[in-house]
DNA sequence: AGGATCAGCGCGT
DNA sequence: ATACGTGCTGATCCT
């Protein structure tokens, strides 16, 4: 697996590492290109482990039955799995490793049918690395079915959220073995794998079986209880359902997004031919040209503030630039990340989505190629996704999944009665804290608007707002949204106490956890706001309440060449993190579990459900037709059970059939 | 000329 | 000083 996943940098947007610099380095090795060097490089690396090439099943069968666990690894020419090939296939104990060539076009390849191998590796453990990637693979290009025990990337990720990196040599150097050298594919080789002989180069391969094995024990060996439980209750048994899901795939409809191409061509047309006339040469794709008329050529806004170009700003402007801008911006994006975008991804008309099922530090899926969860509630867009020939689709949400879960988290009785009627939620919580009748606060009421706030300043607990942005939101003054602040939280009483309550618990443990216990770490809440070389500046800097004084100190300071380190803004941001994380971390757990469940109920078996994508609170499944009804009810029981159940409070699950996904 | 990376932007829950 | 993502284009740096 040469894939390096979920290893962003999740830190505020100010502070930088120095990671960059030995990426560039890294970058600057001469890479390999006449086998006498590939063939030295390869013994320099590899030349210490115990591997070997197996090429014909009896030996293959032998080395399986020297034990019952192995790592192991496949080796593709893309990353792709519906583009590239299946190359070959590594296992690994935790001191000898073998690769098995399948299709190298120099060199020897296995000679039989691997698929020959299912049964007996049905009855061994086997531990890979993001092995959702070599399990799709093996079963799409080998029709081999296996089910690997370990995903040591998932271990890591449940380990700890904040591992700054979650590649594979990374981990092993950090865990296993200080003095290993990390290495990458492609400062190690300048074609394609299956262009290499396998005897020369099965070790890169062999290796990394060998240590996926190796990373997995040790992980299982030092992840608490909790987290042992979530891998085998959890993770594991929804990374096998995504392999399906993930090869199943939704349809497009390819002559819909051909429709759409073709419009959005035209209107991008219309609008470019309107733009040469008035503003020659300005291409309305590049914000520094956008930024150029606006700031400089027209003087349409004073710079001081930035020179932004961002939608919210141009909005504003009322000028024909402007609104031209926005209308282009608008199409190029449906066109380049949307409509052209799915067929040019589709393989056979079918979009194969790959989640990352802990892309989120929270717990949360992501989505990429293509990324299916940001597709544009315009249904026009969502009609690009259809059901098969025979089949319909059926979508099932969590009807406001986060607020259940903050009232429950919180375990707040006015939230709580606000759901155990049959009401409108912020209807009925707007007539409470605004101390109305519920009939007016109900959308379309006397005072339908007070739901409108209410929804916001549910949004703005869960985000952990400040006054002044939610102020912004429901667009009343600073000092009349404290006051509504105060009354919701006076009203509420469950809320105040849960965020000191988490915070209190991140700044001891570094921690805060979902309902199931999945921890996001956090780095500076323990920390203090300052530190000083200087201690009195940093005692002071500390103790100090006034924000004129502090500010003054630390510039006085700075002036002086006295290094400060203000973590004030981190802390913040951490703060933030802290009362969110457990809400929207508890919605991944839930849904996650539900897909779990759904995935081993029978009788969705029977109703012939597949699931073929989860957008948060939301499952999207197949039915045949006359299946289809039965099975979103169904499919929407579970769910609504599997969280209920979680959080104790009655979920609410709405289930839509659907030829096309709206 | 073409690849890698960053900034700005905008789409979703 | 609103949480969490992916990914486009253009700009820029590098080979």
């Amino acid at each position: 697996m040469l894939i390096n996943v979920g290893n962003k940098e999740k830190v505020l947007p100010k502070l930088k590492t120095e990671k960059s610099s030995s990426k560039k380095q890294a970058r600057r090795r001469k890479v390999l290109d006449d086998s006498a060097t590939v063939r030295a490089r390869m013994e320099e690396l590899f030349g210490k482990y115990d591997w070997k090439v197996v090429t014909n099943k009896e030996d293959l069968v032998s080395f399986l039955n020297t034990a019952e666990e192995f790592g192991f690894d496949t080796e593709t020419t893309s990353l792709d799995i519906f583009k590239g090939e299946l190359v070959g296939l590594s296992f690994g104990t935790l001191d000898k490793c073998i690769y098995v060539p399948l299709k190298h076009k120099v060199g020897m390849n296995y000679r039989g049918d691997i698929k020959e191998i299912e049964s007996i590796l049905a009855e061994k453990k086997l531990f890979g690395f993001n092995s959702k990637f070599d399990m799709k693979a093996l079963k799409l290009h080998a029709n081999l079915n296996v089910k690997s025990e370990w995903c040591g990337y998932l271990a890591a990720r449940l380990m700890n959220s904040a591992e700054p990196s979650n590649n594979l040599k990374d981990l092993y150097v950090k865990y296993i073995d200080p003095f290993d050298e990390t290495y990458s594919f492609k400062n190690l080789f300048n074609k394609p794998f299956d262009e290499y002989d396998p005897l020369i180069v099965g070790g890169y391969a062999a290796v990394d079986a060998m240590k996926h094995l190796r990373l997995g024990k040790w992980q299982q060996a030092n992840m608490s209880e909790n987290d042992l439980k979530l891998m085998y209750k959890l993770e594991m048994p929804l990374t096998h359902d995504l392999v399906d899901i993930e090869l199943t795939g939704i349809k497009l409809d390819i002559d819909w997004c051909n429709k759409l191409i073709e419009e959005l061509n035209n209107e991008l047309e219309e609008i470019k031919a309107e733009l040469a006339v008035e503003y020659p040469g300005l291409n309305p794709g590049s914000p520094k040209q956008v930024a150029e008329w606006i700031y400089d050529k027209l003087k349409l806004l004073d710079p001081s503030n930035g020179r932004g170009t961002g939608e919210a700003l141009l909005a504003q402007l009322d000028h024909p630039l402007a609104e031209k801008i926005l209308r282009y911006r608008k199409a190029q994006k449906m066109l380049s990340t949307y409509a052209a975008k799915m067929p040019a991804d589709a393989d056979d008309g079918i979009i194969h989505t790959t989640f990352n099922q802990y892309g989120a530090d929270t717990g949360r899926f992501s989505s990429s190629d293509p990324n299916l969860q940001n597709i544009p509630r315009d249904p026009k867009f969502r009609k690009m996704f259809t059901a098969r020939e025979g089949h319909m689709l059926v979508s099932c949400d969590y009807t406001q999944q986060e607020v259940y879960i903050l009232a429950s988290l919180a375990n707040d009785a006015t939230m709580k009665e606000a759901y155990s009627r049959d009401a409108d939620f912020y209807a009925y919580m707007a007539s409470i804290v605004f101390e109305r009748p519920y009939e007016d606060c109900v959308k379309g009421g006397k005072h339908g608007h007070l739901r409108d706030q209410m929804k916001s300043i549910v949004l703005g607990i869960n985000y952990d707002m400040g006054l002044s942005s939610l102020a912004r939101g429901i667009g009343k003054s600073i000092s009349e949204t404290k006051e509504i602040y105060e009354r919701f939280f006076a009203m509420c009483p469950g809320i105040k106490p849960f965020r000191e309550e988490r915070l209190k618990i991140a700044k001891e443990h570094g921690y805060v956890e979902t309902i199931l216990g999945r921890k996001r770490r956090l780095s500076a809440l323990h920390l203090p706001d300052f530190e000083c070389e200087d201690k009195e500046i940093e005692k002071f800097l500390n103790t100090a309440t006034n924000e004129y004084v502090i500010e003054k100190l630390i510039e006085d300071a700075r002036a002086q060449g006295i290094q400060v380190i203000d973590r004030r803004a981190r802390k913040a941001y951490e703060t933030r993190q802290v009362v969110n994380s457990a809400v929207q971390g508890s919605a991944a757990d839930m849904t996650k579990l539900a897909i779990v469940v759904a995935n081993r109920d029978e009788k969705l078996k029977e109703l012939g459900c597949k699931i073929l994508m989860q957008i948060h609170d939301e499952i999207v499944a197949e039915f045949p037709e006359e299946n289809a009804e039965e099975g979103g009810k169904r499919l929407a029981e579970i769910m609504k059970d599997v969280g209920t159940d979680l959080i104790g409070i009655e979920m609410k699950v709405t289930p839509t059939v659907m030829k096309s996904w709206e």
